[in-house]
DNA sequence: AAGTCACTAGACCGGTCGTCATACTTTGCG
DNA sequence: CGCAAAGTATGACGACCGGTCTAGTGACTT
């Protein structure tokens, strides 16, 4: 099939914004599709399953873009500890540029859609799954045994998740920071 | 005033239940009404705000329930080990029974209605800082220093929400427990 | 020129939140 | 006791917005 414009991809764009920063229930398709400067019908045309498949699609974007993005800042790490810094400090940015509106891409659709549809839970799962194992591939080639790095993986992104939900509903860095220094300390222990 | 029913009250309560399942923007108002059953009308005698204020409300209620249940659980148990170890398993328990709807009180509310609603995002914050007092203040009757005793706090606060996100959006208990060990671990080595 | 196909506009119906006039119940007081 | 006043309950109503979909446009192919 020829695609003659870019607006099944500029939808799924501001889509993956706009539910990251309202949730699933709170973004109208009137809001999606002004935003996204696309016609309202355009949507049932390329997203057949409605708003949504767009949500799916949309969530399992913001899992793959951010997964890239961690494995991208992991691998230009020197060591795990300035590594998972340097995660967590870039997520800090994110959430001061965007005045704390910008946490978890996944989060907020993942609790609030949870419950309404089950695609949708199933793709912030897999989402969630993929960054564990970015950040369990990381720790195994750091040297570490599967087993441990499986745990350790899932104690960073909690971690971090809890972080991020503490500082957004804060409007206030500290939580964030706090886990940083923690899992600097837990990270210097384990490679000491 | 002198409140000759209990109408208001039920309001609450299954106002808090749905809120916490489905989060703010999901949960309507006719079926809140219904759920408690009570006429719409009488929604706007109770709370004139609407329901943004019911939602006030009930995350304020949340929060203090779920802080007082903290507070006992922490000070029943011998040693801060297992005094966070129950809670955690609390957690576990409320998720399963739910079928993995009943996560943090909180944490649907906090990041659905961040955006839409600065009344209902404070009343959030200020549950989430009531439980940091809570676990601060045991933290530091245990012979903690306030500034540790402020960080591990948040450290445990952000791990046990992440991981009941992961938990939840999952569904499977694993990264709760991974949770549970590591504070375990971190609990063990302060107090050593 | 006719046909095909990517794409779009706007109408549709159901449900949303919020309002209101009315009815019922309890309280205070003569 | 009885009546007025305040407290509380009710659900029909309206303006509006939600997601959905059909009928249509217009560009490209043959």
């Amino acid at each position: 099939m020829v695609r003659r414009t870019d607006t099944r991809q500029r939808m799924l764009d501001t889509a993956a914004g706009l539910f990251q920063t309202q949730g699933y229930h709170a973004t109208g398709l009137t809001q999606l599709t002004t935003a996204g400067g696309a016609p309202k019908g355009s949507l049932y045309f390329h997203f057949p399953g409605g708003k949504e498949q767009l949500a799916t699609e949309a969530v399992r974007l913001s899992g793959e873009r951010t997964g890239a993005l961690l494995e991208a800042v992991l691998n230009d790490a020197p060591d795990p500890v300035t590594a998972v810094g340097r995660v967590v400090d870039a997520l800090g940015n994110f959430l001061t540029e965007s005045d704390f509106q910008r946490g978890c891409p996944l989060a907020t659709v993942a609790l609030d859609a949870a419950a309404a549809s089950e695609p949708i839970r199933e793709a912030c799962a897999d989402g969630y799954a993929s960054w564990h194992g970015v950040l369990h591939g990381y720790l195994t080639g750091q040297g570490l045994p599967a087993e441990r790095a499986d745990e350790l993986a899932t104690i960073v992104l909690a971690a971090i998740e809890g972080g991020l939900l503490l500082a957004r509903t804060r409007r206030d860095l500290a939580p964030l920071r706090a886990v940083a220094a923690h899992l600097h300390a837990t990270l210097d222990r384990e490679f000491s």
